[in-house]
DNA sequence: TAGTGGTCTAGACCACACA
DNA sequence: GTGTGGTCTAGACCACTAC
């Protein structure tokens, strides 16, 4: 045919659709590892066009309850226990003690967590890490890129930018395990003494290639974080440039009171 | 017809053209202020349907550079000279000077700012303001809830919540304006010393009562705050509960190395 | 091979903006 | 009014998953 409309104006067909499977997944109906009808079910159920349908998935997939897979479904998922990304993370003795921030943190929330090397090895400098660096843009840095994943789930690609003339003394930053207490130990190890690390966090919706390395629908909430180690020197020793799930953190700083 | 496909498969025709108009905005082929062509006109250039057009501008609207209004099209929007929210915003010497936080940062980004007061009086603190001052969920607190505006727009609503035994000793915080440098000069000239401030971000996509308070598209990302202001006797004397519309910040904070 | 989600078409009608 | 975006249909083919 090709008429629209059903009843109630107002509010879209797909929105209803999608509010009344989101219900379904809050009110425990549907729980933590069903499957969500598929779309043509749901197409026979509600009785409207597949498009519909689509959309309201979309639509449900934003809110972050289900996890779909091509050829598959869409699944409920579990609710993550939600982490706090303290401030405190970059604690001396956290790398004293052998662990980096990212596993110092996991174990305190009982989580399993596992890091991929994504790559690892010379890449010119984006400008805008350059910069930061105090180098000229694509000037040859060395690149660590990382993908983290928590309970066997993505939730953080994270690369790290270090200046060539500071990575080259550190034989174990060319290596895929950097050992004990992370790349930074490592850094303080020869030398570097850290003053003050300085985040940018900018959160938005992800792009449709962000949203598949890292799991997501398309849509979803993401945070671009971007870190500067400054030591007590006043340089800038390695950029870390990170893209997170947004509903998988809780962000957490604290604020001197200062004049 | 019905035939999909045209020839690149392995990067869907609506993501490619989604791309190439973010890429022109990108690169001031389409300024801020221009109209972004109207989908049919894009259906004639790109020679594909509605449907795939639309799926494209969902892309480019969702990469926040584009405002798009019913009726009317899509605008390329103004870059807006990075708004920092910076973790220096709560220095003595501002408050001192007479810049309440807010204020200090839209002035210093060249922008209009405007506050509105929505709600000041007493109230019931929620469970979660409850824990973060030390009281009983329940107890009766001095609530101010105030929606912020930058250059016109609403970007950010914040409530306040001031322990009952603290404000009533302090006149300015019942009115509508509390006085040079905001209620935390106020706090400060009766005696509360601030040691530090603890913030916690928690970004996600907003409600739909959410969007409609601070003019955003529905599931827009935003940014859930909420603030403690930590005296130097350690008791926590206000609580910042704020909503944020994610695209008008940048969140910027130092961390100091510690053991 | 059957079933699922992903992309796409070529239309339609509705609601909003502006002259 | 004309033109815009917003919703919807009823199909089609493709790509992935599981059996």
């Amino acid at each position: 045919m090709g008429t629209a409309v059903g009843g109630d104006r107002a509010v879209p067909r797909y929105l209803q659709i999608a509010e009344e499977i989101v219900q379904q997944i809050r009110a425990g109906v549907l729980k933590p590892g069903d499957m969500v009808p598929s779309e043509s079910e749901l197409t026979d159920r509600y009785g409207v066009s597949g498009g519909t349908i689509r959309k309201a998935m979309v639509e449900v997939r934003a809110s972050g309850l289900v996890d779909t897979r091509h050829g598959k479904g869409s699944m409920v998922k579990d609710r993550p226990p939600v982490r706090l990304r303290s401030s405190d993370r970059f604690r001396r003795s956290h790398r004293r003690g052998g662990k980096a921030a990212y596993l110092a943190e996991t174990d305190q929330a009982g989580a399993t967590s596992e890091v991929r090397m994504l790559y690892r090895g010379t890449a010119e400098a984006p400008a805008e890490i350059a910069e930061r660096l105090g180098l000229d843009a694509g000037t040859q840095v060395l690149a660590r890129r990382r993908l983290y994943f928590r309970n066997g789930t993505p939730v953080e690609t994270a690369t790290s930018y270090i200046p060539w003339d500071v990575a080259k003394e550190i034989p174990e930053l060319h290596n895929d395990n950097p050992g004990p207490g992370g790349i930074y130990a490592r850094l303080e190890d020869h030398g570097h003494e850290f003053a003050e690390f300085m985040e940018t966090l900018v959160p938005r919706l992800a792009t449709k290639a962000e949203s598949s390395e890292l799991a997501l629908s398309p849509g979803a909430p993401v945070v671009h974080l971007v870190r500067n180690a400054v030591t007590t020197e006043g340089r800038v020793v390695e950029v870390c440039d990170t893209l997170m799930a947004a509903d998988q953190f809780v962000w957490e700083y604290r604020i001197p009171a200062v004049d």
